[in-house]
DNA sequence: GATGAATGAGGGTTCATTCAT
DNA sequence: TATGAATGAACCCTCATTCAT
């Protein structure tokens, strides 16, 4: 049981690195089997085809990146900082979804990207990421209204700012893998930090 | 000599429709020639090899994206609207460029996720994409310098919020495939308008 | 293992067949697997491609011709007839030799005719039929003038007639395709040999 | 006329070029005819099908070995050094066949390969090669009988040698590729000769 | 007489999957 | 449970050959 059920999680770690270098399609279960260091034949035991291997594999990084990964520290940040400043709060919570986009950037792309050629997996992730991303926006947005002067439309533009900014981030540094120094990513979010803070009448 | 630049476009089309549905690696030279009403010899004749078809697609992408359709259309309107309010210039940008998303989602899906296990393909992307990019930016960052009233540092921050934008939406409507209407897209555009006005005193 | 081990001979074999019938180029997988009673995907489970085939085709030629089958029966040959009158010694290898060209024509057609379109495969047959060769060469070579009264140069001339002899008969037959009856070889044998006796002064 | 007679000879140029560099499977029309200058459409005018330009190719070749290039010479060179010594004769009969083979290696190795998998091709060959060949060494022994003092046999034994002499040469420079310089030539035909010389009592 | 364009048939090769052990 | 051995189906690609112009 415990062998078996670490076995089970060496082919799916496996497939995760795989098909994040080289998409589903081009990944094949004899490279699974190989980097997991098990025959084929035994990959196919634990998986009755290889789309149930990809579902697995989507719905762990599913669970990881919504469930213990990305929303957890994300509320605690938002919990912890939402005494300071609004620049502040907001400085606070786009470096740690940065931090977290680089720790799961590979689950992510692998989620992203197959979504678009399989519509069963596409359903699955939508009805488990838009809820849950939905309830993490509407928590900012009630804090900032909170912190006073802010209309909800205000809040609205802004965590739809920040959610813009952080995709820029991602499109920018991991799909067209773009080299940028920290400096020049702590400068591009001062800037926006900057439009807020003018919008909101900080300082 | 009609009939074979004819012939070569098809190939050329096929490639882009079903290689955009179902990524390259799954997309077949027989599904391709098929669609093309073609025969596989005939597509063999025309392209080297199937990687060889898959860098002419991407770089007839390339040339449609940043060539004639995105950038003309951008600095024209650029050119256009460059004497209305900052926040009415804003948003004919946004619009245009949502429109011009629309009509090249294919292009762009193909060259954004094959980028990801090519790097030919990727170095190929990025000497051009990025320079022509950065361009339009500076363009747009120009204009609303000489508005009047908004500092470089603004200026930077309020384009990359625009970018940001874009991808929000690229990302909702192209990528997660949710289903948005035009009121709710114009609301939410109206939110992120709204700080930035707020941001540069307009009104 | 036992299994395995034969399915790679069964291929082996069936390969030499059908590439001494119709050259490498025109013997497709196809029919090597149907002959071995496989499929062709197992036949690319025990060799990387077809020009690998070739290549273990031609060193297990090499190992049978050099090894095993040409040189220990020549070397075992000479080794008892050294006593031999000279002509009879010379007989005694013509025939040996005769014999042993009958039962691996296969294998040397094969290898005969795939090197003069493959460099890597020359080289390789090259490294190791030369030294072999001349070897047996020299030794007979060294018999013959240990008999007395045959020079260096006069040994050399004759192991070279012999070497003549054998290449004439296996072009007659094996190339050209010319049936011949044994009486008709034994004659032209000893049509050699006289040449040979009456230049050493035999009887 | 003249032209079409022309781009035939260029096709079939092009033809034993390439057939003797790779072999008649592994050559393409497709190269016969980009080396000949013309279409693929334009060689199968001028012939009905591969194998019928293959037939032409030996065809050709045969008669240019056999015919002209052969036979001819060889007979001259016989008629001319008749009144030698024999060792001078036979010399000079090896040195000039030996620069015959040099002069139509390709035409030979095509004809030789070929008809080991063509037997319809193979018996073209014996039909019009062995007796061309016979008769060529019938001349020679009945000029070696005439010059005195050589029998019947003796004859055939030194005209074996000669046959069996220029096929080593064949053999080791033609088929195995070795480099030999033309001194280790001479002399290696020294040895043969002197055997013989010493056979019949010269000098 | 020559060729651009096209292709059916087949070649080598890979892949997900099965099954006896 | 794990796997060595095997494979049908499909893939990319090539080839000799045809035909309208």
């Amino acid at each position: 049981m415990r062998k078996s059920e670490d076995t089970k999680n060496r082919i799916i770690q496996s497939a995760i690195k795989l098909i994040s270098q080289n998409g589903y399609a081009a990944t094949t279960t004899a490279q699974i089997a190989k980097d997991a260091g098990i025959s084929e034949a035994t990959l196919f035991k634990y998986f009755k085809d290889k789309e149930n291997l990809l579902h697995k594999v989507v719905s762990v990084a599913l669970t990881q990146i919504l469930g213990s990964v990305v929303l957890s520290p994300l509320k605690e940040n938002i919990e912890k900082n939402k005494d300071l400043k609004v620049s502040e709060f907001l400085r606070s919570i786009i470096n740690e979804r940065l931090e977290m986009l680089d720790k799961n950037i590979d689950l992510f792309k692998i989620v992203l990207i197959e979504i678009q050629y399989n519509d069963s997996l596409k359903n699955e992730v939508i009805k488990n990421m838009v809820p849950k991303t939905c309830e993490a926006k509407g928590l900012i947005e009630r804090i900032l209204i909170r912190k006073g002067n802010i209309s909800k439309e205000m809040a609205k533009g802004i965590s739809r700012m920040m959610i813009g900014t952080l995709l820029t981030f991602l499109f920018q540094k991991y799909i067209l893998g773009i080299e940028t120094t920290s400096d020049e990513i702590k400068e591009e979010i001062e800037n926006v930090l900057n439009v807020i803070k003018k919008s909101i009448g900080e300082e």
